[in-house]
DNA sequence: ATAAACCCTGCACCAAAGTGTAGAGTCAAG
DNA sequence: CTTGACTCTACACTTTGGTGCAGGGTTTAT
């Protein structure tokens, strides 16, 4: 198995070069090993590590949140079980509220989708929605 | 039906005054009238309007996302059909592999929480989750 | 009629999440 | 053995989404 440069790693996971070094200096991802001359060196499964971040931040969460969810995964020891119980609880709900206010979200683009097709008139009440 | 000013309206929506003002500015709210000497007066409605902004943007939107949305919503004369029908169904499929994607975060978030529970060591493959 | 509590504009500043640049070293192909 | 592509660090800059003054006018409660 190859490492990756970092260019490659940037070009697998679809980022800028200097957003994988940006991640590595706030912890996201952990610091790789160097070659001789200083060059980092990745293991592959990096790209899914940084991937995953992306989604996670396009589904809403900081890049705080998301380095906490991912050490706790890492197994970081610097979490009891008490505190990863009620982060993963916490998040746990905070997720399926956010499913739910996307389907509500799903549903007044479909109305408008509708609307559009069959001629009549908008009248698509949006604000009332996150209730 | 009383209007509200621009702090009543801040509390009610539970934000910033100065985001009020920022988001007028940014055109995602309608500019209110004004009273004789200036103040701002504005509708009951711009409550919901500004909780939508808010939610919508902790669903990982952004302003102008928004801001387009709000706008086709409003009916404005900006957008044909055609531009219409596109957004709206872009915007679908982009919300439906979100609710994919948030289950199985939460998914991985129950996994965790099991582990906690019964001592079992973690063993939680968070990377390949996006796949 | 005078504080206290509001509101206005304009401008500067802030944090988060990057992006770009300078100056220097490294590697690989011809 | 050098030219072009790549890497390094450090630091400055950018964009998005706001916040915080300063300096001024207004409203309300006593």
């Amino acid at each position: 198995m190859k490492d990756l440069s970092i260019s490659e790693v940037a070009k697998a996971s679809n980022v800028n070069i200097t957003t994988v070094r940006y991640y590595e200096r706030c912890g996201l991802i952990p610091e790789p090993p160097r070659t001789e001359s200083g060059y980092r060196k990745f293991p592959l499964e990096i790209v899914e590590r940084i991937k995953f971040i992306k989604r996670s931040q396009e589904l809403g969460f900081t890049l705080s949140e998301i380095k906490k969810l991912l050490l706790i995964s890492d197994n970081d020891k610097k979490f009891d079980s008490e505190e990863i119980l009620q982060f993963t609880n916490n998040k746990i709900k905070e997720i399926e509220s956010k499913i739910k206010d996307l389907k509500k979200i799903k549903f007044l683009l479909e109305e408008l989708s509708k609307q559009c097709l069959g001629s009549g008139n908008p009248i698509c009440d949006i604000l009332p929605l996150m209730n």
